[in-house]
DNA sequence: CCTGACGCGATACGGTGTATCGGAGGAATA
DNA sequence: TATTCCTCCGATACACCGTATCGCGTCAGG
């Protein structure tokens, strides 16, 4: 051991003076990467140099974290478009986009009320832009597309990853509905559903998304402007 | 310490054989006491009086376990009625039950795809009842039904979640909004926002639900039958 | 120069999911 | 019956998690 110990590497700048946003990026960056579950205090801590415990200046909880990853991401969401339909269909794309862009949004979206800065902006957004809508009317609307979109995503989310954890392309996947579900539709147990799948259009996933959003924003013409 | 140990306490029986369907009936019942977080595979096997390990033995992971709970709850969801609309309306609306008998089940729903028995009875039973609908078109308003209960539901109960942390009522919590969105609002950044949640009629979850539910089959309708 | 407060980060704690492996118990063989 | 083998159970262990605690180094004020 040495007597005098080196004081610092004196020419090291500080990089940058930590941050609650220098914490979400970071966490994000690790997000996108490996997926959720790779996001711990202790990886992001150390993604920034510095301790675990040194988050809790700017953080209280791993959840707030959580929190503020959704909110930062919700920030990328801003629809536009003329006309109530446009808007929605926008606010509805823009959304998926981004969940596309961070597959660990679909994990967090509707998991908790979005109150931060950037999903209020975007509330504002929305209904500014939807202004000439019955004031009685708009909030249950938007809630129903949020709603929509939110189990939409999830489910392709879902699904994808299955897909990719089995190796399988969409294609095999749809055609051959993997070995297990072959067998049980063998058994003649579900005649309906194995029918459906059989016989019925397969869709991808931007068209399964497209399709039922129309049926959704063609029952709300009906109460807007029908 | 004893000379002889006592060998084993004779009278007791051995209560059951232990099974993947007893190991999830605990889990459940951990989830629906305590939350989903309650749910460790340590406390499911001290809740039947066993080793962590011996769990292996009957699930490979703790997310299959997730899974075959998720899919128990399914074997609860038996759409009934009457023509498309009305079987549309009882997935949706059974399936809104079935989460707010197990409230955890608004973490899991739509996270990972569903093709336990029961999820895939489920299918057959809404397929069935529909039979009368075309074959190519079946599927993606079933899915889109789906997506929108998956969401709306997920919602639901973080909405719910907030408003018990707070110790407010639904009431307070519409009425004042918060004391920070009270604050925020005040500054004027989301007019649009403000006015919508200030003059906007306040609908309770049940109406929420329905409402968009409504949109949605409206919009069906329009294809199906229309 | 001394003292005090303050804030950082090392350490620690109780928990998690699950891999490993020694040993007990029963079955099969001599 | 005695012995060997095999199987399967569960104790132990490992790596990791979120976060509470608190000693120490640093700097401000007297």
């Amino acid at each position: 051991m040495l007597v005098w110990e080196r004081p610092e590497p004196p020419d090291r700048p500080v990089l940058a003076p930590l941050s609650r946003e220098r914490i979400v990026r970071a966490a994000i960056r690790l997000a996108d990467a490996d997926g959720l579950e790779a996001v711990s205090l202790r990886k992001v801590a150390a993604a920034l140099d510095v301790g675990p415990m040194r988050l809790y200046g700017y953080i209280a909880t791993k959840d707030e974290l959580l929190d503020l990853m959704v909110d930062a991401v919700y920030g990328e969401i801003r629809p536009a478009g003329d006309g109530w339909r446009e808007v929605l269909r926008s606010l509805a794309e823009t959304t998926r986009q981004a969940v596309h862009r961070h597959e660990w949004l679909a994990d967090l979206i509707g998991g908790r009320p979005q109150l931060g800065p950037n999903a209020l902006a975007r509330g504002e957004a929305v209904l500014a832009a939807l202004g000439g809508v019955d004031v009685d009317i708009v909030m249950p609307v938007v809630t129903a597309v949020d709603a929509y979109v939110i189990g939409a995503v999830r489910r392709e989310i879902a699904e994808q990853r299955a897909e990719r954890a089995t190796g399988m392309d969409k294609q095999q996947w749809q055609v051959t509905f993997g070995p297990y579900l072959e067998r049980t539709f063998a058994t003649g147990q579900f005649p309906a559903l194995a029918t459906v799948v059989r016989e019925g259009a397969h869709l991808d996933a931007d068209e399964t998304f497209r399709i039922g959003l129309d049926f959704l924003l063609d029952g709300i013409e009906a109460r807007i402007s029908g």
